[in-house]
DNA sequence: GGCGTTAAGTTACAATATAACATTGAGGAT
DNA sequence: ATCCTCAATGTTATATTGTAACTTAACGCC
């Protein structure tokens, strides 16, 4: 288990967290930014740029571009209120905004859902090795694909 | 380091261990996956389909489609000759068909060159962490994404 | 009011990936 | 030899993911 005590947020309490994560970082929370940010919450999965547009299109009963949807997304990876899914091309909400992790994804291939685990001794193992092979590591990516347990019975 | 002795192959060498591990497979060495593979193993760093799509259209003289690329990286994939680096969406030879790992790419941001690490030990570590969260883990993605010795002296 | 700055809209396009179906060629069965 | 079959590849079309360039809107400041 890791060590530091850290608050999992869900619902308002995490869009209020997440909303004071960003205009800590000095930017705005804007109407956009909480549509984008809601939608992307009630995922149960990992989403992409797409759905996520499209998610909010239908909400809002207009066409949102996908375009806006990255450049959002792009502020929230950087801000730390959502992470990028790299195997899955896909976007998920950090559940603990305020924290700083590296952290780890377990991808099911089977239905994509994905769970998340912040070990931090892996993820300083990863970054310790890197260095021990000359590498100034910025940004550990680690996932692993597999099957959930509910898959995994059948 | 790892404690089994495996050998890196290069040039020809290279290209006889990947036959021979694709023909044990019971899979062929076609033409056509022999100039894939070269192609492949002639860049220096991490490659597209579509880059080796151009690759080979050009020493070839005659138009390569990237579908037929994909589905030929897929077998090498599946068959270790090569490993899809998940955040570059690029693939590379591996130097070693004829032994399993997990491997651990680091990946430079500034030039795109990519080493590998094959330490079993983080690896299983990642694998039991998962399996300790009910995930039944079938492929880590362990990726290091920062900067390479060359490029962190600027 | 005019101006600068940031966010968002719009359009176009590039890059990555897959699907569906046609063709080819090698090997075996008759 | 002819036909049959099957795996591999070719061909075409399209889906999905990601960027770029430029425009418009909103707001604070002078």
């Amino acid at each position: 288990m890791h060590a530091h005590d850290h608050h999992e947020h869900h619902g308002n309490d995490l869009t209020h967290a997440a909303q004071a994560t960003l205009e800590k970082a000095g930017e705005q929370w804007t109407t956009m930014r909480a549509s984008i940010f809601e939608a992307l919450a009630g995922f149960d999965k990992p989403a992409s740029a797409y759905d996520i547009a499209e998610a909010v299109s239908k909400r809002e009963g207009r066409r949102v571009a996908a375009n806006s949807v990255y450049r959002i997304l792009d502020l929230f990876v950087a801000s730390n209120l959502a992470r990028r899914v790299e195997s899955a091309n896909a976007y998920v909400a950090n559940a603990h905004p305020d924290c700083l992790h590296d952290c780890i994804f377990l991808v099911c291939d089977s239905c994509g859902n994905t769970t998340h685990l912040d070990d931090d001794s892996i993820t300083k193992t990863v970054r310790s090795a890197a260095k021990g092979a000359g590498f100034s590591p910025v940004r550990p990516v680690i996932e692993v694909r597999g099957k959930c347990a509910d898959c995994d019975e059948a």
